[in-house]
DNA sequence: TAAATAATGATTATCATTCTCACTTTATCG
DNA sequence: CGATAAAGTGAGAATGATAATCATTATTTA
């Protein structure tokens, strides 16, 4: 049984939810949100692009409720196993995080880390196929090309 | 760790590289490898499925000639950018590599990590023409689902 | 309201990865 | 060839993002 969101941020982010996906995010939407998830997902949908956790931590630093850096984690992956956020993995090492319904295809530069959006994608039918066909309960998908960009492949020769 | 075993040989590596893509990798091959680097590649052709850096490190420090373990780490980052090696970040935060030859599609559970390849992949056709319309040198591409498994989703109730 | 449960924050611990620097190997070119 | 430059290597230390700990506080539940 599901219970209809009543907060105007669920409400909010409700807008953006659409499409297939949109049942399998609703059936967490019932789990209600902490107030330190909430302000994340807030600050995350204020946002344009995406963030670090310690980026995250900061912003809240300069507020005057601050949020703890453990909290921050936490918080990230409960929102990411909720389905409402998503981690993507820079070549340096850092994850990054965005909402779901954020941009996720990238091209992404070996050498200088680059990561160059790309707006068109082929797989989108695709993966409400397979949220059909498997058992896994698919959030969201990330499509990355790897190589080297423009500048890069000439400053290295070849 | 998850991946089906696939061919190992560089001719049989070529045979899986096809139309445009193929000379840009060609092109990189003649870029003669350092001895630390044709060990790791050779170690990533004779393995099944993806290795950490550190177990590569820990698997040739069982040899006579040990390797450190910086120049597993330049090596494996050279190998990328020549478009040999991929890494890809596990949920956890390490790094896996295999030769760009692998399977490089999956369904990644959020909760417990696991990885689950998937042998359809739409996009192919997709990467080649993006090859050609941008100036992005693409050596390969990750097509990842993020989500819940079935065991995850039943044990975490929903 | 009281008890049970979950969330939080300050701090510490962990550990994969990068950096440093002295040294060795390989490449370049007269 | 040799000399010199350039690149690669290894041991260990430094870095820094993330996870674990645990006492405390907030939130649910009955």
């Amino acid at each position: 049984m599901l219970h209809p969101p009543k907060s105007k941020t669920l409400n909010k982010f409700l807008q953006f939810l659409s499409g297939a996906t949109l049942m399998t995010r609703l059936s967490h939407l019932k789990v209600r949100l902490t107030h330190s998830q909430r302000q994340i997902y807030t600050l995350l949908s204020q946002t344009d692009g995406a963030m670090t956790a310690q980026a995250i931590y900061q912003r809240f630093q300069t507020q005057q409720k601050s949020m703890g850096l453990a909290t921050v984690y936490r918080a990230l992956r409960t929102l990411q196993i909720k389905g409402l956020v998503q981690a993507r993995a820079q070549p340096n090492g850092e994850w990054v995080y965005t909402l779901t319904t954020e941009d996720r295809h990238y091209l992404t530069c070996l050498n200088c880390g680059a990561s160059i959006p790309v707006e068109e994608c082929p797989v989108h039918a695709f993966e409400e196929k397979l949220a059909q066909t498997s058992q896994f309960q698919v959030f969201y998908h990330t499509l990355e090309f790897f190589g080297l960009c423009a500048p890069c492949t000439q400053r290295l020769g070849s």
